[in-house]
DNA sequence: GCCGTTTTCGGCCCGACTGTTTTCAGTCG
């Protein structure tokens, strides 16, 4: 069984809208295809399952899924049947393909694409740089001479530029940017929004919101900082600049509001669009109005100025209570979560009084187990799992069985030296390829805590890596699995097994499944989040620390948890130390 | 193509900025 349909399917839909757009369609229905993309990038279950269950009501299920109406529920199925769209083929086979990525150009839209390909025949991006300085390319309308300076730049932007950056990147960027503009005159409030704010594992660009006495000094200093390299726009109120930090080009946009005003804008610049246009269309069902001002009553004329007819501004909460709504948090800001039922009681960083995957320096860690359990017991928490690598994971320099021994040895000694927190002896082991763990049983018994994890043969088929993970959920021992993909961000996919079926049986057995906290990692990633959290699932949050530092990485860990909607009773992480041992022991 | 406490037809979020224009189209978020 093919798993990865739901990108496949998505990628089909987007590029139908795109071929649309290039094609002068109907702007509602491009708009329609390209949410019902969206929702399928985001829908938590592989499409094939949904309509394998019961081909019987598959159309209902899928009309039940907002933006799928009848038309896109035949094309899903036709999808699911055959692998193909009729109607994709016929587009793709109109529009060439460079035309795609002539649409990544920042600045090129559907319009400016259409009519370089008609008039000049420009299909790449190779042919576009090469014909920028032609005459004939200066006499297409709207073509001035800056026009044509702005898309070299962009050429050579998407040269250098990476595309999406990890959240663990962007973060530190943000938060020296945050830092820089909080430190100018005037400056009264300061943070950052969009996709970093909600938490994705990747980030295209940052948004920063800001407030202030002095909003042109404040740009200034915001297009002047050392890191940029071009000044995009520079308005009264928005600016976006290009930058280069940390070995990335990427864009960041600053918007200047009034203090008052501050809750409406961060809640309009944190989106996502989809729940931006799913607030703003509650809106206008109940005779109000929507914008990055304030909520306003509808007769208002300008929604900016128009204070008399304001609803609310100040903060987020404000808005989303007179939208009859409670405070939803940034990281369920997505398609994949109604504004009604949402999930209650989110874990949060706080709530962690355990971390149950950390290394040392027995195997590839940096520091000794007493550094790691100082530390971790100075965050709070009551216990610390010591879980060095395997004998296999030779790389990692994986413990033999006399070196395991040694180490837990080890583990007792500063477990009775150490007060305020309890170390656990364990071991993160490798799930061999054929599902068989790393160490025999004998010694598995003799650990606190198993955590068993993927670390090689990613590109095993999903039949293969379904048997094999759930060979070490069924194991005895196994109170953790670990990263269970083993996918890395922008650089490998991982394993793809049929989840639900690992998430059933861990569901069954109680077995826990890891998000692991690395921002490289984050895995298991926020829709399988939210799929094992309805099957029952228990998820364990660890930092997989190496050093003290990546106990930080939690945060990331958490940020993901939430936007799959984990509930802190879900997470054994947040558990007293009595329910916490009481499930090692079971 | 989707969708429905004004609905099964006629709408579809809202605003900022730029560049090339003489009043606005295109792009972006």
């Amino acid at each position: 069984m093919m798993m990865k349909s739901n990108s496949v399917l998505e990628e089909k839909l987007r590029q139908m809208a795109v071929a649309l757009e290039l094609l002068g369609e109907n702007r509602f229905r491009i708009n329609a295809l390209a949410r019902a993309a969206r929702v399928i990038d985001s829908l938590d279950e592989e499409v094939e399952m949904l309509v394998g269950r019961d081909p019987e009501s598959a159309v209902a299920r899928l009309t039940a899924i907002p933006g799928i109406g009848k038309g896109l529920a035949a094309k899903i199925l036709e999808f699911v049947a055959s692998g193909k769209i009729e109607e994709h083929e016929d587009l793709v086979s109109r529009i060439p393909a460079g035309l795609f990525d002539l649409l990544d150009v920042p600045g090129l839209g559907p319009k400016a694409v259409k009519m370089i390909w008609e008039r000049l025949g420009i299909e790449t991006i190779e042919e576009l740089r090469a014909g920028l300085d032609s005459p004939d390319f200066a006499a297409l309308p709207r073509m001035g001479k800056k026009s044509i300076e702005n898309i070299k730049k962009a050429l050579d932007f998407r040269a250098q530029s990476a595309g999406r950056i990890p959240i663990g990147k962007a973060l530190p960027i943000a938060l020296d940017f945050v830092d820089f503009l909080e430190k100018q005159p005037g400056a009264q409030r300061v943070e950052y929004a969009g996709s970093l704010r909600r938490g994705r594992e990747t980030i295209g660009d940052i948004d920063l919101l800001v407030s202030c006495a002095d909003p042109l000094a404040m740009r200034k200093a915001f297009v002047e900082h050392p890191s940029v390299t071009q000044v995009l726009a520079a308005g009264e109120s928005k600016s976006s600049v290009r930058i280069a930090a940390g070995g990335h080009a990427l864009q960041v946009d600053l918007r200047i509001v009034e203090n008052r005003q501050f809750g409406a804008a961060w809640l309009y610049f944190t989106g996502s669009k989809e729940h931006n246009v799913a607030l703003r269309e509650r809106a206008g069902k109940r005779g109000m109005r929507l914008n990055e001002y304030g909520l306003f009553e509808d007769s208002a004329k300008d929604a900016r100025e128009d204070t008399e007819r304001l609803v609310a501004e100040a903060e987020e909460f404000d808005i989303y209570r007179a939208l009859g709504l409670e405070m939803i948090p940034p990281e369920l800001r997505e398609e994949r979560w109604p504004l009604e039922e949402l999930p209650d009681k989110l874990v949060e960083r706080s709530l962690l009084r355990a971390d149950l995957h950390t290394h040392t320096l027995a195997s590839d860690g940096k520091l000794s187990i007493e550094a790691m359990a100082r530390h971790a017991r100075s965050l709070g928490f009551h216990t610390l799992a010591v879980t060095d690598h395997s004998r296999s994971s030779v790389i990692s320099n994986g413990l033999s069985i006399d070196r395991l021994r040694t180490q837990i040895e080890a583990v007792r000694a500063a477990d009775a030296e150490i007060d305020g927190i309890r170390i656990l002896a364990g071991s993160e082991v490798d799930i061999l390829p054929d599902g068989r763990l790393d160490y025999p049983d004998e010694i598995l018994e003799d650990l606190d805590i198993v955590v068993a994890s993927p670390h090689v043969s990613l590109r095993q088929s999903s039949e293969d890596a379904t048997k094999r993970l759930l060979a070490a959920i069924l194991h005895p021992a196994v109170k953790i699995l670990g990263h269970p993909t083993g996918r890395m961000i922008s650089q490998r996919e991982g394993l793809s097994p049929d989840m639900d079926r690992l998430f059933e049986a861990a569901a069954d057995t109680g077995t826990a499944l890891e998000i692991n906290a690395h921002w490289m990692r984050l895995d298991l990633r926020d829709r399988h989040v939210a799929r094992a959290v309805a099957k029952g699932c228990l998820l364990a949050i660890n930092s997989d620390a190496h050093t003290i530092e990546h106990f930080d990485f939690l945060e990331f860990g958490v940020l993901t948890a939430r936007r799959g909607g984990l509930p802190a009773s879900s997470c054994i992480n947040t558990w007293p130390a009595g329910k916490l041992y009481e499930w090692l022991s079971r």
